[in-house]
DNA sequence: AATGTGTTCAACCGCAGACTT
DNA sequence: AAAGTCTGCGGTTGAACACAT
């Protein structure tokens, strides 16, 4: 279908709109209304074409419009209709009254997104991102870890898999080498702030037996005993994994990092899935993902001390208004980190 | 004071869908 | 039904400004 022609192509003018055409279109408007985009210009007296002139109304010269910066309030909303909405500004425009979309939009790209990312959240999923870094526990795993877990299971999936399930089980098989409980009280310790369901760090003891559970084995050893017959699997399926791992890890796919169970497979839930470990372990509910939109509860966690609901009460860092856009970038990489074995070489990878 | 770098945001571009002829 | 027109939307750009060196 034909496209409305440019404004390049009937010569008309561009760029930055002088006081003086501002004063003819606000006189027009609130004479006849704005009517046809496509007529007012020449009917105003203005040498522009129509879709300048609508923007210029829309988001700028529209008595409506309410200026100056974002409050709380607004920003958290814009956070979570987000989640829900995506980047659809125009709808999120409509639920905040004097807003408009392009000042949404700017806003959200020039100051939300970029926090995201400095928090290690990707803007779009609103969930944790899965850094390479972090691979390096699951290709850990694979050539030097003892288990007796089903890892052949876990190489061969194809299908589509939970990365963060994939992380969190690397992460706990590869502690086995070292001292679980250590690292796991440990991490706990250094991020508590990131963990408001375990305040009190000996509530870790009330996880213990779940934890052994999971790994088949007393966390206070090392003892579980190595499978040759799955050592020679996992070599034999490195490549594949490798290859799988890259094209399931890539910044674009990392949007797929959901806690829903129809997004893991069933060889991976009966091996991690369903582990009353895992559930206890995200069972805060500001930990987990809504039920309704599988997303993190993130405007809870960004949000400003005079809205949020549940503030994460240990770490004044994330209740100043004023730390919003500077807190550490180790944010949510933290979140689910339990420590990262340094014998692969994670440069091999990228 | 001059220059470089980063940030902000108004405005533009091109596409898609609804509507009209 | 097909072609043309209009409007709205989301992504992107670049000038202006702020800040650092």
């Amino acid at each position: 279908m034909g496209r409305a022609p440019c404004c390049d192509k009937n010569g008309l003018k561009k760029g930055p709109w002088t006081p003086e055409e501002d004063q003819k279109l606000i006189n027009y408007i609130q004479k006849h209304g704005h009517g046809s985009w496509r007529t007012l210009p020449k009917n105003a007296g203005l040498d522009r074409c129509g879709k300048s002139c609508r923007l210029r109304w829309t988001n700028y010269l529209c008595p409506d419009i309410k200026r100056g910066r974002f409050s709380f309030e607004e920003e958290e909303t814009i956070i979570q209709l987000h989640s829900v909405l995506g980047n659809k500004w125009s709808a999120i425009a409509a639920r905040l009254p004097g807003r408009t979309d392009n000042e949404i939009k700017n806003y959200w790209n020039t100051h939300i997104r970029k926090r995201f990312l400095r928090m290690g959240i990707d803007p779009v999923t609103h969930n944790p991102r899965v850094y390479l870094l972090d691979l390096s526990s699951l290709l850990n795993l694979s050539f030097y870890n003892t288990s007796q877990l089903n890892v052949s299971r876990l190489l061969g999936i194809q299908s589509v898999l939970n990365p963060e399930l994939l992380r969190l089980a690397a992460t706990l098989l590869s502690s086995q080498h070292q001292n679980f409980k250590y690292s796991f009280v440990q991490n706990l310790h250094e991020n508590q702030h990131y963990y408001p369901q375990f305040q009190n760090l000996e509530q870790f003891s009330n996880f213990q037996p779940q934890v052994e559970e999971l790994l088949g084995c007393p966390t206070s050893t090392t003892t579980c005993a190595t499978s040759l017959n799955e050592t020679h699997i996992m070599e034999t399926n490195v490549d594949q994994f490798q290859s799988h791992l890259t094209s399931n890890f890539s910044c674009e796919n990392s949007q797929s990092i959901m806690l829903q169970d129809n997004l893991v497979p069933d060889d991976l839930m009966g091996t991690f899935g369903h582990s009353s470990f895992i559930e206890s372990l995200f069972e805060n509910p500001d930990f987990l993902p809504n039920d309704n939109n599988d997303h993190f509860n993130l405007a809870l966690v960004l949000s400003t001390p005079s809205s949020c609901s549940t503030p994460l009460n240990s770490s004044p860092t994330f209740l100043s208004s004023s730390a919003t856009e500077d807190e550490p970038d180790t944010y949510c990489s933290n979140m689910l980190k339990f420590g990262i074995p340094d014998i692969l070489e994670v440069n091999d990878f990228m």
